[in-house]
DNA sequence: AGGCCAAACCTGTCCAACAGGTTTTCGGGG
DNA sequence: CCCCGAAAACCTGTTGGACAGGTTTGGCCT
């Protein structure tokens, strides 16, 4: 393979390989060339088709498994959360930054989810909200649960674009959730917060979304206060 | 280097290799140790190691450069971009799904650039959308300047999370922006769509929020009006 | 003190080999 | 004729070594 541009050899294959996915117009579970095929076509060493492999299976453009020949993947938010984890952990991204981006997509998430839930997404809303008020003494099963909430709620928007970008936040929510819990000590206010998710599953079933945005508005209110009281810039 | 879960010995290179950055608590720019160095910390081959920058190179975690030792990158679009292309040319999100969740993102920015935009990032947008009107007749030329256009906006809404998603979506538009151009085949058609932007521009100079997302609102009516013309789903 | 040069260091790429895991093939039994 | 099971072929994961450049460092000379 010659050298295209002055990125070296792996940034080619990278390139080719996307292409191939293009041209050959695969889809998310349909196989790749195996390496060493791709190593004689685009006459490079096997060791670069893996890291070009390797490159491509970070942003999960495709999948790899031990035996298995790769395959194109189906996109996920892992990678983007390791992005945003990383971009706050080097100070790059506050917390109120995100904050501020998921309150913006959070409100156009609960319209969308009141007009084009299905049954089934309300059911699961309601449930989930359910099983938040009945795990407010553990902390940890509460956090994922409101985790799995709110990507209901942008599964229920029929949009994957919403729980693609609400599951990039969650990585770093995990490492800061409990940061706000802690600043809810009173059994009221950490009733409240278990409530609002209440509202919101209830306007959404109901599909009311002006209710369901203003209990949305509620949650976050009440996080950001959280935040700040916690000293979090 | 003990293969800690059945992920494979590169898993636990990226998990140890991020593990040091935070630990280490590493800022952009920082020097990671060299694969040699890792290697044997971590008693595994260089390849493994190699494997392992690669992939966190690719989520833009880490910098490679032939020579120099891996530095803790910048957060960039770049990945993101990637990502958001293979979802669409893989049927797993539609244009129209992606102008929804800009439509979202951009009426929040223009309210957030109009209140905290400078005054060189006021003159920095209404330049851009100068140059607009002036390369009506250079579509390639064109598109850049609107992409940089939003860009801008984004970024003068000095939270950093707003430029990462608007450019995460700039890849598949320069992919699709073509399209809706052909669909404004009139010279007053496309005169509109530059004067769109010229409104918005003015808006946030004005620190007029409220016309800002009235003119924001009124270009993603148009944009999306000419993708349904042109057939997109 | 400043600049230049060589040595030390580092990354990019290739190769050959072997240990598992997976897919395909093929022959035998029902 | 079909189905099933086992072996063969194929594939990925990982290692060690080797060599070609590019970069950094440190010391020497001015």
């Amino acid at each position: 393979m010659e050298q295209v541009n002055s990125t070296g050899l792996v940034s080619d294959a990278i390139g080719a390989i996307s292409r191939h996915i293009r041209e050959k117009d695969l889809m998310p579970g349909d196989r790749l060339p195996s390496e060493s095929i791709l190593s004689k076509e685009l006459n490079v060493s096997r060791t670069v088709v893996r890291e070009a492999f390797r490159s491509l299976a970070a942003v999960r453009i495709i999948e790899l498994a031990t035996g298995k020949r790769a395959t194109v993947a189906q996109i996920g938010h892992g990678a983007m959360s390791l992005m945003i984890e990383h971009g706050v952990h080097t100070d790059q991204i506050t917390i109120h930054q995100i904050y501020d981006v998921r309150r913006t997509l959070e409100t156009r998430i609960v319209t969308l989810a009141s007009i084009r839930r299905s049954d089934g997404e309300a059911a699961e809303v309601l449930a989930l909200a359910a099983r938040m008020q009945g795990s407010v003494g553990e902390p940890a099963t509460l956090m994922e649960l409101d985790l799995a909430f709110h990507m209901a709620l942008a599964r229920a928007t029929r949009n994957p674009v919403y729980p693609l970008l609400i599951g990039s936040f969650q990585g770093i929510t995990r490492q800061t959730w409990p940061i706000g819990w802690k600043t809810r000590p009173t059994q009221a206010s950490r009733d409240l917060m278990v409530a609002t998710h209440v509202d919101i599953a209830r306007a959404v079933a109901a599909s009311d979304p002006q209710q369901a945005v203003a209990s949305m508005a509620l949650h976050f209110d009440e996080s950001v206060r959280a935040l700040l009281t916690a000293g979090l810039s």
